[in-house]
DNA sequence: TGCTAAGCGAGACGGTACGTCCAGTCTTTTG
DNA sequence: CAAAAGACTGGACGTACCGTCTCGCTTAGCA
């Protein structure tokens, strides 16, 4: 029903092992040596599995080195018994330690690297990237409708600045993406009327 | 301290020639081709400058690459006339205009690719992206001196927040880096009590 | 020796279909294509049969090139109504022709990269190249009984003098194996006394 | 005069060493894998020679195993002091010796294969093939000097008779390139009223 | 009729080699 | 004597064919 190969296709199928080969060695090397020794030839020779088939699954190497970083990817799905500010705190919280990591870097110099009109890097941003995001914006819609955060005037804005903090300070590198951003973030977010309050009283 | 070039230091001097000649090809290619095709080699060919001659001047083609991005930078400093919350939608706006063509994601793509530690990339941080940063810092520290912004519980995550969500979009790509971004980050800001109040009953 | 098909054996036969198909694109592709491009990968493409089948068929692209390369032949029986120096000329002049086409070198080729040890390059020697040494072997013997001819002390090297020269041609590429060659072997062979009458003594 | 390289070039000059590791390694190769062997990425491995270094000095794998050919070459000139008849037949013998090693075959196919219009092929024949040739030129006009031999209707063809009919056996491997055929040849060449000057009536 | 062997297309597989690009380094000549 | 220029090593790129191997389907003789 869902899926669309459901005629019976022809021809020897491709080998799922020969794939799972090849994805371990590129995780193993992304681990081990970074991304910049993650080479089709490199995945090849460790893996066993031969160049063209490796350009069968994956068209380049960033292609590769995205679909194992999908792979490598924690997950921070949003925790929704807490409530919202709580939420976010936790995931972002969860967020900037991944980040803070080897990986977070990795993450982003491959979406820097990547063709951005590619269909494949529009499903790692998805995958890894944006689905935060959304998570996130479920979080927000959440705290409007409980009334404690104020309708936003462009809540795609406001997503972007919680989620590009975290990005930015990977990126930039003049800070490093510790949990006090996270905190700092949240606070920002949900309390913005701290300073106000002061000439209110 | 006082340049220790002073004696009149042997051998045939440096050709300053040559370095403009190189810088030159590289704005060229960075503009016509694209940041991937700035390679040490097709500087060389395009400029007739030697390999190793490049190599003297810049430790690596990133370098090269930040160097010829500086070059082509345009500078969006604060207008201090303006009051804060105008100041800062005028860089921002700015900002995100420059950030719309290619060179944003070839900024980005630079940043993520160089060697985080070199002491070229963090000067490249400090002159094309904090720069910035830093002017937006002054603007609201001069708008919580006027009253007009509560005191935010981290400057720094607050600042990361603003300039964060510009370089997210262009890294990310789920959607442009539109003036109207500028607008929805300053209103964020400054009038994030806008929602709360109306409906505060 | 007795059996081969004689059981009509079971399972689907192969089919001459098939076999036809692959023919006919392996003879276009070097006619068009010359003698590089024709793979067995691009046989496949431009028939529709697939290469398991072209194996079954030839085991190697060389047999398919030797065997469209037979296809190609022109044929050039000896006529054996002429007298034998005017029927040698014949020949040697319809060779020259066939020769000086794409279809020498690539006749040359094929024999030169082919094993010399399996059955089908034999098969290719004998039909392509030998076949019309034997038939010039019949015309000289004829020649001989005729008086025409003085018996020669090596009749094998006599006629390896004969064909070699124009393959040499062919191979080597000093000269073209033009129509004028076939008459001087023919007089070379036929009047090598022409000078030596002179002093005859 | 000679040299045109006279104006002394700029640079590291190309490494006569390499060069040489790499025909060495081509020629080992050459000899004790075959010619099927002689591929680029093989001379890179056992020459420690990096393939964009092969691939300066010679462009492709056929340019590499003709200039390994040439340098096997054995060299037959031709004794002058003898007379033409045995000058002629002692070059052949050699030849013949010469061709009916593996030898034979791999000058035939790197002749087959190579492209005839390059620059290199044209010097490959000159240098293995047709030096033998003209020398044997040579043999043959002191024999029409000497009275020894008839003039021949064509030269060239005459030639190509003598030293075709080697290269045919050794291509068509009908029969090897004995020195049985040396001397057949020669005697064909000599003495063809052998046989009619008997029973000629 | 129904089983089963063989051939068929499609297509992925492990290999080998190709020829090219680029990074950096080394070795000359030149100013 | 250091800068300039060119050739170098080494590593990866992405592609072309090779010959082999499943697959699911088709065609036939044999039971």
């Amino acid at each position: 029903m869902s899926q669309d190969s459901s005629p019976p296709r022809r021809g020897r199928p491709p080998s799922a092992e020969a794939r799972k080969k090849a994805m371990r060695a590129a995780r193993a090397i992304l681990i081990e040596d970074g991304l910049g020794r993650l080479t089709i030839d490199a995945v090849a020779q460790a893996s066993g599995v031969s160049k063209p088939t490796i350009y069968r699954n994956w068209s380049n190497a960033q292609e590769l080195a995205m679909a194992a970083l999908i792979d490598t990817a924690p997950d921070a799905p949003a925790d929704t018994t807490l409530p919202p500010d709580r939420a976010l705190a936790a995931q972002l919280d969860q967020l900037c330690r991944a980040f803070a990591s080897t990986r977070g870097r990795q993450v982003a110099m491959t979406l820097a690297a990547a063709d951005p009109d590619s269909e494949f890097t529009k499903a790692f941003r998805n995958r890894v990237i944006l689905s935060c995001r959304e998570a996130g914006r479920a979080i927000l819609t959440q705290a409007i409708k409980d009334g404690i955060l104020p309708e936003p005037g462009d809540m795609d804005a406001l997503l972007d600045m919680i989620y590009g903090a975290l990005f930015f300070r990977v990126l930039a590198g003049h800070l490093p993406p510790e949990p006090a951003l996270a905190k700092a973030i949240v606070a920002q977010i949900f309390e913005p009327q701290l300073g106000t309050e002061g000439p209110a009283r």
